[in-house]
DNA sequence: CTGCAGTAC
DNA sequence: GTACTGCAG
């Protein structure tokens, strides 16, 4: 019988396929369950990262996100700012490209181009100056949402100055990223980009032997007013997003944290 | 820091 | 499309 040996051969392929796919699965699905009073091991690539509502999530070398192709923007970047992270290294700023990585198509930049709205960082550019490439990494349209200007250069600004504070004061903080995209939303371009009513950002610490977490929920508009005042619990976020941020927190923890929408813990 | 736009190639 | 420069909040 000359078949045999080929036979056997494809068997033993295809059993080492499903064991290396199951391992495959299992190595993604593998999620650190964090409970009370513990800290997340240092140096480690382990991102908090919400689920994604869009199933289409993309990992750069220095930030993650998930992409909604309806909207043509991301619904989270994600991403650790740690203290070591901020720099005062000035680069040159690029132009914006496509993200390659998105397989349906990420949105052109010239749908923002004399759209009356800024392309308005998720992951900001000042948070990834450690190196050129990271830097430039931010300037993906997957990365970007339209924003007015005076609240981009304003409000918003603010919040991102305030994050890198925390992260510095802290050693490192997760934060998550996004517009609230819902739907009939007005849009620009001829892709359609939305543009978002309101913007959050979710921000966790862990590293002062106690996780805590913050919310920050503003309205598409500048304002003046403190920032303590924007303040809400990660489930309201949730509700509005349809995202579920830290699901590998134990749950119970996870509960307690997400209904506070208490900022004691935070310096202003 | 957050960005845009005009001009030239 | 890319490079350089200037400008605004």
């Amino acid at each position: 019988m000359k078949r045999k040996p080929i036979y056997t051969i494809i068997a033993v392929i295809i059993v080492i396929g499903i064991y290396s796919y199951e391992h495959f699965l299992n190595s993604e699905a593998k999620a650190e369950v964090v409970k009370e009073g513990e800290t997340i091991k240092e140096n480690t690539n382990h991102y908090f990262l919400p689920t994604s509502t869009t199933g289409h999530v993309v990992h750069h070398q220095n930030y993650s996100l998930s992409y909604s192709e309806p909207h043509e923007q991301a619904e989270w970047v994600a991403y650790e700012l740690k203290a070591s992270h901020l720099s005062s290294t000035n680069h040159k700023r690029p132009y914006f490209e496509i993200d390659e990585a998105v397989k349906t198509g990420a949105a052109h930049w010239r749908n923002y181009k004399n759209s009356g709205y800024d392309r308005g960082h998720l992951c900001p550019a000042a948070d990834r100056r450690f190196t050129q490439e990271a830097h430039d990494e931010t300037f993906l349209t997957s990365n970007i949402s339209p924003q007015e200007h005076k609240f981009n250069a304003g409000v918003w600004n603010r919040l991102e100055q305030k994050t890198r504070y925390w992260a510095k004061k802290n050693d490192g903080v997760f934060v998550v990223t996004g517009g609230v995209l819902e739907d009939n939303l007005k849009s620009i371009g001829d892709e359609e980009v939305s543009v978002p009513n309101q913007f959050y950002k979710v921000i966790l610490d862990h590293t002062k032997g106690e996780i805590k977490m913050l919310a920050f929920l503003m309205d598409h508009k500048d304002s003046d007013l403190p920032l303590y005042q924007f303040v809400v619990s990660v489930d309201e976020v949730e509700r509005l997003t349809g995202i579920d941020f830290f699901p590998e927190l134990d749950d119970a923890l996870e509960d307690k944290l997400e209904a506070s929408s208490s900022y004691k813990s935070w310096s202003f």
